[in-house]
DNA sequence: AACGCCTGCAACCGCATCTGT
DNA sequence: GACAGATGCGGTTGCAGGCGT
């Protein structure tokens, strides 16, 4: 028996017509069927997905509005990845569309916020650690007593750049941990010990 | 103009679930 | 209950179009 070779890829305008003058006649049902009726050369699945997805009446085109941005965030977070309950909830719109729109804009804009959030969390890491080594030096200080020569570069490292630069930290505490004598300006640090 | 890279989206695939026999 | 076919769903892929070089 000779297997039809069932076409495959995007829809032509031709195929669209077909398609949709064959379910506003018969409706949307026993879709295995569908192909051989309406003479489409596709699978049923397709032609279904195509309906469902781009020739159905009551969807809506254009962007996706900051509200219904809104809406999917919140039943994301309540349902997960469950795009056809969340589609549901949001008239004309599809699941594919809204799975597309999570995939492509939403998972971006979290990714983005979630990157901020980690490096804030950095900074306060790195915060503590250069008030601990300002600590460190000041204690060295107290207890040397004496007069030691100005390095700008410690200054330097710990500018609010050094916030943002490990290396510069790292020079600093393996300075402390060799118990390098050193001085330093207290009041261009007065700020990291707030 | 040509090329490569990136992005958004339509369509496909595989699996799960439903329905009828 | 077992099975087969139909349907539904979510993950993934492939491609067209936009953009920068």
């Amino acid at each position: 028996m000779q297997r039809v070779l069932l076409k495959r890829g995007a829809w032509t305008p031709e195929e669209d017509q077909i398609l949709a003058s064959y379910i506003e006649a018969h409706g949307p049902q026993k879709w295995s069927h569908v192909p051989k009726k309406a003479g489409i050369n596709r699978c049923g699945k397709s032609c279904r997905l195509r309906w469902l997805n781009y020739l159905r009446p009551d969807i809506k085109r254009g962007n996706i509005t900051p509200e219904e941005e809104d809406l999917i965030l919140r039943l994301h977070k309540l349902l997960g990845n469950r795009w056809s309950l969340i589609a549901g909830r949001l008239p004309g719109r599809t699941d594919n569309e809204i799975k597309n729109y999570w995939n492509t804009v939403i998972k971006k804009k979290l990714q983005i916020r979630e990157e901020s959030r980690s490096e804030s969390e950095n900074r306060s890491v790195v915060r503590t650690k250069a008030t601990r080594c300002t600590r460190a030096l000041i204690d060295q200080e107290l207890i040397n007593g004496g007069e030691v020569g100005f390095k700008e570069s410690t200054v330097v490292a710990l500018s609010e750049d050094c916030l943002q630069d490990h290396d510069s930290l790292f020079f600093i505490e393996e300075m402390v941990d060799h118990e390098m004598c050193f001085s330093w300006e207290l009041d261009s640090l007065s700020w990291i010990m707030d």
